[in-house]
DNA sequence: CCCTGTCCTGACTGCATATTCAAAATCATT
DNA sequence: AATGATTTTGAATATGCAGTCAGGACAGGG
């Protein structure tokens, strides 16, 4: 009876028990879960997931259909550990903020870390913007603890900020959310982007003028003087 | 040979030549459609396209399937209408900004407009950015066209104001996207920003937060001093 | 009461596609 | 090389859904 790789999504704890052997099937399978992984967030960003055919993430891997169905059960399992897999990254690829540091100096590091990230994998931002829309049927529960106990900690980091006079007084949530609205919007809206500013792709050039403006923008509207 | 209503979608020029019953009968029709329309704005935003069925948006409207085709020859028919009724609706109701007008006031005005109708029908606001996530298949060219002129226009004024030192010195464009990001994203994220805030519904006394919070970062962050 | 056009709808069709399966191929270990 | 486990894949299945159709209901006009 034929036995498919760990189907379980749960946090991956590399197993220590492995030899040497082993771990290198690991790492050949690992390639593989990956290079399925990314061809499935590109077809589901530009898809939705009822839009993605299995057919087309397949032919998108160069892989036999089937195949697919041996490294992820189902295309409901696929989707999720995508999504599951962006939200790791983004909590863990945004550099840790502390009381002590320089409001202006943090806030445009976090805000041009954010944006460099949607600039590389803006398939996975749009994957996850569709996700949340949706009514985030899938990951709303990872919401709910995850990034909701990320988001008050750093919460409390701008109060204090606010408390010494170093950021706007606003509702410090929606700090965040204006945040993350801009920095995603040009990932996840480049197409209209594209379509309003001609047809010049968003090249690396534009980019960086656009990641300047909004930069400036927000930073502006936040911080005092 | 049964013949339905007019399934063009071209720009509602409404004919003249109708008598009295006929612009009744005409009358219930669009009752009828708008109902439609409305369901379908509903089921496309928490579905996308493709995740839609047919059967979901005939239940939400209280109609039989076949009756929707009757008024709509197709799902894709119904959806690109959906699309298009959005769009008009946003460029219409989105009043004039002139160059003489008071930038900070004409901003505000603008960006609680645009809040507004993110708050009235969020679903609209939802169907519109999962059609640009996925690319714009439907509503691309009317973009290229209609939007981006208006964009150009309206753009025009903002560059007046940067002449007279009245609003930040960046790329108009973005003043635009920035704008856009923050104000859509309470519609479209709302499961995010109820699931990061606590469990509260985004209320009217909630949400006037929200307007007045991202309102003051932006112009903020747009207007000098 | 019939006739004509519009409107409505349940049942049907055909197709697309996720998932299963069983057999083949590949690899690892002895 | 033989054995057993893992991986691969073409074909088969089964379900779900958009769109069709044929006939019924209803309204108005004669």
């Amino acid at each position: 009876m034929p036995c498919p790789p760990s189907f379980t999504l749960v946090l991956g704890r590399d197993g220590d028990l492995q030899d040497l052997k082993k771990t290198n099937q690991s790492r050949t399978q690992r390639k593989k879960r990956a290079l399925i992984l990314s061809a499935a967030e590109s077809v589901f960003a530009r898809h939705g997931f009822s839009g993605s055919r299995l057919k087309d993430i397949a032919e998108e891997a160069g892989l036999p259909k089937a195949n697919i169905l041996y490294y992820y059960k189902s295309k409901e399992d696929l989707y999720s550990v995508v999504c599951q897999d962006i939200l790791k990254n983004w909590l863990g690829a945004i550099g840790e903020i502390s009381v002590s540091s320089e409001p202006s100096e943090a806030l445009r590091r976090y805000i041009e870390a954010k944006m460099e990230l949607s600039m590389q994998r803006p398939n996975a931002s749009r994957v996850f913007a569709m996700e949340i829309i949706s009514g985030a049927p899938v990951i709303g529960d990872y919401l709910a603890t995850e990034l909701k106990s990320w988001v008050d900690n750093h919460v409390l980091i701008f109060q204090g900020w606010q408390k010494r006079g170093q950021l706007l007084d606003v509702s410090p949530y929606h700090v965040f959310f204006v945040i993350w609205a801009v920095t995603q919007t040009y990932a996840d809206f480049e197409t209209q982007i594209e379509l309003v500013l001609g047809d010049q792709h968003l090249g690396s050039d534009e980019y960086r003028r656009s990641v300047k403006s909004a930069t400036q923008i927000i930073l502006r509207g936040l911080l005092p003087r």
